[in-house]
DNA sequence: CGTCTATTTGAATGTACTCAAAAGCGGTGG
DNA sequence: CCACCGCTTTTGAGTACATTCAAATAGACG
């Protein structure tokens, strides 16, 4: 399982073999259920997550009791909310298992331990959160100019895979839609072509 | 006008004066005058700006011409395009004043020069990335669950100041709603006190 | 004062939502 | 192997919220 990160590592940065070794060892091994949680809201998120094998989401719930989803999680996705991770603050958010999932987890101290012993693991997460904020930031433009059905099949062509194996709802969830919706929706796309 | 981030800094972070009158020393002030641009679409972020007097707009344009404002920078904001000021990377954003407004840049080399140097300064930019992430993603879930007069009764209450001094229209598009809309929603909820 | 832009108002339209019910799918146990 | 259960997806009908297009009013600036 730790292999799994240790391929992905020597993929993404450039590291010295004990650089590696250290990074990893920091590192601890998790199997998890579906549906079982990694973070509900109001816990402070005391581990970054790093997922091996099957599928996490990040998402929050409204006061009306609906579901928001933030982020998808498979295989050499991280997930977390960085900002109750390294703030010790209370989360708005839940983390819970898709599929059952094979994961890893670093705590805060080990990992900000891993920021200033590696530099390059520094900059790599800086780096890393840097795109989710791009990615985010397109979201909410995205979501302002086009339809619902532009979005979707936006959604479909930038994360191909995931529409094979996440349940319709939550990608409606995530598109910010109804399921009833989505569903009308991919009627209308199939009876196009 | 670079007292004006002095003062802001020893405000937000622990600094020898040394370290401050370095850091201070890597910006050049500028004047800009009502809608003269900082940055356009297509052209590489190669200053990260901080507001000493005035208001600038981060916004995109989509397909149809429409603008989506993703962030206002009054005075003490800082406004940039993180992912194209460090990957040099073009950008997909425009950057352009509110207001004639007095500014500080620093450019790519001096920036990063800054995060090697001063390690508190390094830590302070990795926070604030970090809560216009948290901000971001917040926005998400409530353009998703709220409605639009929700979403604008609690954009004035988050954004009191900006109310004033931000023209309608402006804040329709951060709402992503139209200009009609808003006025109609406006006028409900006076009528409604 | 006149021009240009921003805001308001009106009427018609449309996209996505709600509520309700049916159909489909997958897993479990008899 | 089939019957049943729970959950997901689909379909239908009616509705609501925000949009578009058009025009009038108000405000700001030279």
């Amino acid at each position: 399982m730790k292999d799994f990160l240790k391929a992905y590592l020597q993929k993404k940065v450039e590291l010295t073999p004990q650089q590696l070794d250290h990074w990893i060892s920091l590192y601890v091994p998790h199997k998890v259920q579906r549906n079982e949680y990694l973070l509900q809201e109001g816990e402070v998120a005391r581990q970054l997550t790093f997922v091996c094998q099957g599928c996490l989401r990040l998402y929050s719930i409204d006061g009306k009791g609906k579901e928001h989803i933030m982020q998808f999680a498979p295989e050499e996705w991280w997930v977390g909310d960085a900002e109750s991770f390294s703030n010790n603050t209370p989360s708005a958010y839940f983390i819970d298992a898709i599929e059952e999932s094979e994961i890893l987890q670093i705590d805060q101290r080990s990992h900000a331990q891993l920021m200033l012993e590696i530099p390059p693991a520094a900059l790599f997460f800086q780096n890393l959160m840097q795109k989710r904020q791009a990615v985010t930031q397109r979201r909410i433009a995205h979501s302002m100019s086009a339809s619902a059905e532009e979005r979707y099949l936006d959604f479909i062509k930038t994360y191909p895979s995931f529409t094979q194996r996440i349940p319709q709802h939550m990608i409606a969830s995530y598109l910010g839609i109804t399921p009833e919706s989505l569903s009308r929706i991919r009627k209308m796309v199939n009876s196009k072509k």
